[in-house]
DNA sequence: CTATATACCTTGTACTTCGAGGTATATTGT
DNA sequence: ACAATATACCTCGAAGTACAAGGTATATAG
């Protein structure tokens, strides 16, 4: 087990999912996958996460989802909606905020 | 009321205040101060936020505390131990980890 | 002499990520 | 034919975490 509740990684599930959903449609699986590419494998979020991440995501109306069956098996696909977009819109916004107050705190070491 | 467990504030009191205190000894009241003004006001944590934080810093070996009287009031000063250094590496490392992989999910729009 | 700033602190709330475990079907290897 | 793996969905409990609000007390400023 790793550590619980591990650092920074607080809204990092609904940033990474939103974004990925928002240039292509995908099914929960899939985005264990996605995730993983698209950080170059700096972040890797398991099963766990993503459902419920995406269950509670659905549920304040940020996704839509629809089922499809494919070769005898069911997925659920994911995409966007209006309010997903500007949700995705504020979360940009608070990590750049954070990370550029972050940049400015940890450069200049000024003890040199 | 702001919404609890925000977007990408955690472990970001405990980087903070473990860098700021790296350079130089200070008291909880000033860091509230502190955490503002090398953040370029990006960030701003209460005392609610500051105090239990240097507190459950101390308890776990990375800050040594020493109280110094100031005209008739009492202030408590907080250092870096050698586990204080470490654990913060530690934390520079993950969050460059994740930096790094938000970063590049979220460059390229590749839908343009 | 009252209000504000300094300086410390605690409590409760409302979240969150994560691993482990569970079900079921399709595909691959032998 | 049969076992093992990959695909695809899901839930639960644990162990935190930041935050606002509220509380105490002394010094300084209006």
């Amino acid at each position: 087990m790793t550590q619980p509740n591990p650092p920074f990684m607080t809204g990092v599930p609904e940033l990474l999912l939103l974004r990925i959903l928002e240039q292509q449609e995908m099914y929960g699986y899939q985005l264990v996958r996605s995730v993983k590419q698209v950080t170059a494998e700096a972040i890797s979020l398991g099963e766990g996460v993503i459902y419920p991440a995406l269950h509670g995501l659905e549920r304040n109306g940020s996704l839509k989802s629809r089922r499809k069956a494919v070769g005898g098996r069911t997925r659920v696909y994911y995409s966007l909606t209006r309010k997903g977009k500007k949700r995705l819109a504020k979360l940009q916004d608070d990590w750049r905020r954070i990370q550029n107050g972050i940049s400015t705190a940890l450069e200049v070491p000024a003890h040199a």
